[in-house]
DNA sequence: CATCTGTTTCGATAGATATCTAATTAGACA
DNA sequence: TGTCTAATTAGATATCTATCGAAACAGATG
């Protein structure tokens, strides 16, 4: 919904028609001739702002006349303000809220976390993030292993054990490589 | 401006992308991980979101972190609001605000002249209007334009004589084209 | 300095879309 | 009904852009 309306006005003609319906009715020759496009192309572009609510259609014999309407364009200017909304935009693969709150909160600004903390509801998510870093059908050897992790935190043993632990990582002589997040054990 | 802050949210990649740095810092890894694209890819629409003064961006080390700038989203959901803001987006080929105003004072709902201004600082707007009915580049014979004209006002002889007075409409052995704008004495 | 890691830039390609002409639809009018 | 006018739809083409792999770049580390 949102990408439709973004989409709509991502294109100079349609934001010049914009602004032209915005100034007051137009008819689909008269924005024609203003700029300078034929009125089938003039048509399409009509059709993409009214399908995203953005225009509004008075028709008087075969006259189209079309005007802006405000309505949504206020709807979805209050829209882009709120985080939370743009929150949903990142879609069923970002990790829910709650969690990144928890991650946000034990990432110190250079980026290391402060601790591992101790409830395991806590750790999930940290541990999620950690796994991450690492590229899903890739070999690792434990030295790989360690480095990626030392670079989030000094305890580089405990954080390898418990993402082998969760099902994150697998090892197999000495190897490591990082699990579909279907199998996580979270 | 405007049309590239549009541009730069018209992709559901940019949309979710703008959705995980709202809700906290991440890298280009990180990015490219949650989204299941390339880290080229990613970085090329962080360059746009960038460029749009969307994402700021924080250096440390090798890695890049992004987060949202609220301050440039806060500010473009405003300026969707005024109408004035939008009218300026119809460019540089629009008539202007002010002849915009006379030709919707002149014109009845159902899109003809109520008549014809009595002064020249409101008559070159609606001639302008006027002219614009007419494709550059087309040859039109008098019977043409009377008919183009009628359609807006009764007084066809009038209309005609004034459109080539002000050099907007040519004529030579009872042919007529329209000139380019240029040309117009206004 | 040599190497490693995260990012960006480059070049190529596939997919989306803006625009046009031609054809079709639909209202008005005789 | 047939014609005229305004608009839309269909089809074709040219342009733009999203994505990727390869290469170049820059910071960190030994």
């Amino acid at each position: 919904m949102l990408l439709q309306f973004f989409k709509a006005l991502a294109h100079e003609s349609r934001l010049r028609l914009l602004g032209l319906v915005a100034a007051r009715e137009h008819s689909v020759q008269e924005l024609a001739n203003l700029m300078a496009l034929k009125e089938p192309t003039v048509s399409h572009h009509l059709a993409m702002l009214r399908e995203a609510g953005l225009v509004r259609l008075r028709q008087d014999g075969n006259t189209h006349w079309y005007a802006l309407e405000q309505k949504t364009l206020s709807q979805f200017s209050r829209a882009i303000l709120g985080r939370e909304q743009l929150a949903t935009l990142a879609g069923p693969k970002t990790q829910s809220a709650g969690e990144d709150r928890v991650v946000r909160n034990y990432l110190m600004p250079d980026g290391r976390l402060k601790a591992f903390p101790a409830t395991l509801k806590k750790r999930r998510p940290i541990l999620a993030w950690l796994a991450r870093h690492f590229d899903e059908g890739r070999r690792y050897s434990e030295a790989e292993v360690n480095a990626i992790v030392e670079r989030r935190h000094h305890d580089r043993e405990t954080f390898r054990r418990e993402l082998v632990g969760h099902r994150m990582l697998a090892r197999k002589d000495g190897v490591y490589w990082r699990l579909p997040e279907a199998d996580w054990v979270l």
